[in-house]
DNA sequence: GGGGGGTAAATGTACGGACATTTGCCGTCC
DNA sequence: GGACGGCAAATGTCCGTACATTTACCCCCC
């Protein structure tokens, strides 16, 4: 290790471009190349300062900006480490509620139809991913437009029979399920899981969503899943095709080098 | 203004817990009730040092932390100013593709079945987004098992004519098509918009897609945009809905402080 | 009244130092 | 052989300083 000490202009960047931006840059040429591969423990923040010829403040200035960018992960006594050779561009879909990834007009209105609790039968259990014999409450709707009435979708709700007392909100309030259930009994929503497909509307909806049996519709399933990763509210909604479309936007970004941010397995 | 030294403890924090936390918590207690509303100016880094007695490092490193959280946003010359009540919890999708989005098994392949230039109609230019009478070339092709053969869905590509090389790179790789055209061309995506409805199978299609005409579908049309913000390539796919389920998952996270990744209005 | 320049204020960049905390590792002792 | 302790190394926290850069704003001058 030559140690030569580098030689240091005063204050002000050479090329106008900045000290960190150049010691980043540098690193990220390395993992780039391979010279520094995935899962490598990069050189130690004084070691940088010695090579780069710079100090430890600049040296952690550029880390942080590769921490922001997903490629290293840094660890008190560990070191740091890297994650990825390249900034894993991205395309992310952020919305605010599960609601909002299938938005209803705010001019609906959801009337609940009847109420009852089920046992969940093998079909029912795989439906809703519960354990076949779980107990359950249905809670059968009609989203409707409020004020010509016309059936947007039909929704079946299950949800634990501890969180019954949701139905009589539903009526009164537009507010997502989930939301009741989180601000009533302080259950948290930790992830949902929605399927998306196409089927025909079955006979028995037909009527209450004013179409013929028969006719193609958008059928979507949502499962919520609690902080102790359990089902605890499903929904199964059929949307008329002809009233309904599912849109979405992606935008380019980046990939946010938070720890629990990061990529999952469907 | 007091200037009031403030009695600094050694280099110990006093309740173990660091400093730069106790002065973002005493500013996030500021904005959370609202003696620092949503568009007001914090005090300035300099303020901030003197009001609590510690260093301009710390004070930047609690503010790091706040503007993280995307509570806080922070321009040279201006200041910083309060962009939020509360962290805004949101539901993030994170996809490394548009193809991700809807995903296809690896086992697929893609057959091109014909090449032609088309020439917008009326009715086209409005699924595709662009003006009428604007000039694409249009490919038509089958994904099917590779194994099995049996087919998936049936795509029409749309691409800009100068584009249309990709035509003959479908069949050989498996790529995405919109990555092929930023690798071939330099044109690269900034945006992609997904809509998802259901339908019917209509009888053109019904003989290639091996399902009788009439039978439920899901219909997705891509839109990818470009950096000047203008279509390049539109697919309009059509999945038989029993061999098609789109699925995504959700997980509660913290939105992103990027300037970029905000929200935008569907 | 409008343009231009200067100034103040704000954050950004960069240097220096010191000590704290966490972790892995090794060596010792029972 | 295993438990424990100490050491070294790494990042984390915190202090100090100085100057750069950007921006808003006032004031002067034409």
């Amino acid at each position: 290790m030559a140690r030569r000490k580098a030689e240091r202009v005063k204050a002000v960047p050479v090329g106008g471009r900045k000290r960190y931006e150049q010691v980043a840059e540098a690193l990220l040429e390395s993992i780039r190349t391979g010279k520094l591969p995935v899962g490598a423990t990069m050189p130690g923040e004084l070691e940088l300062v010695t090579q780069f010829g710079v100090s430890r403040h600049t040296v952690r200035e550029a880390l942080r900006r590769l921490e922001g960018l997903g490629l290293i992960g840094r660890h008190q006594g560990i070191g740091t480490v890297v994650k990825a050779r390249e900034p894993q561009q991205s395309y992310v879909q952020s919305v605010r509620s599960p609601e909002e990834l299938l938005r209803y007009p705010a001019e609906s209105q959801l009337v609940v139809l009847h109420v009852e609790p089920v046992r969940a039968s093998r079909k029912l259990a795989r439906l809703i991913g519960g354990a076949v014999g779980s107990q359950w409450v249905r809670v059968s709707a009609v989203r409707r437009m409020r004020d010509t009435h016309v059936p947007i979708c039909h929704v079946d709700l299950y949800v634990l029979p501890e969180f019954a007392g949701v139905a009589e909100l539903m009526g009164r309030k537009t507010q997502p399920v989930y939301e009741m259930i989180e601000q009533k009994f302080g259950h948290r929503v930790n992830d949902v899981r929605v399927e998306i497909r196409a089927g025909l509307v079955p006979e028995a909806l037909a009527e209450v969503l004013e179409v013929p049996a028969g006719s193609p519709s958008l059928q979507v399933v949502r499962r919520y899943f609690g902080e102790d990763r359990k089902v605890f509210e499903v929904s199964v909604s059929e949307h008329p095709a002809e009233r309904y479309t599912y849109s979405i936007q992606l935008r380019r970004g980046w990939q946010s080098g938070a720890e629990g941010a990061g990529s999952w397995t469907t």
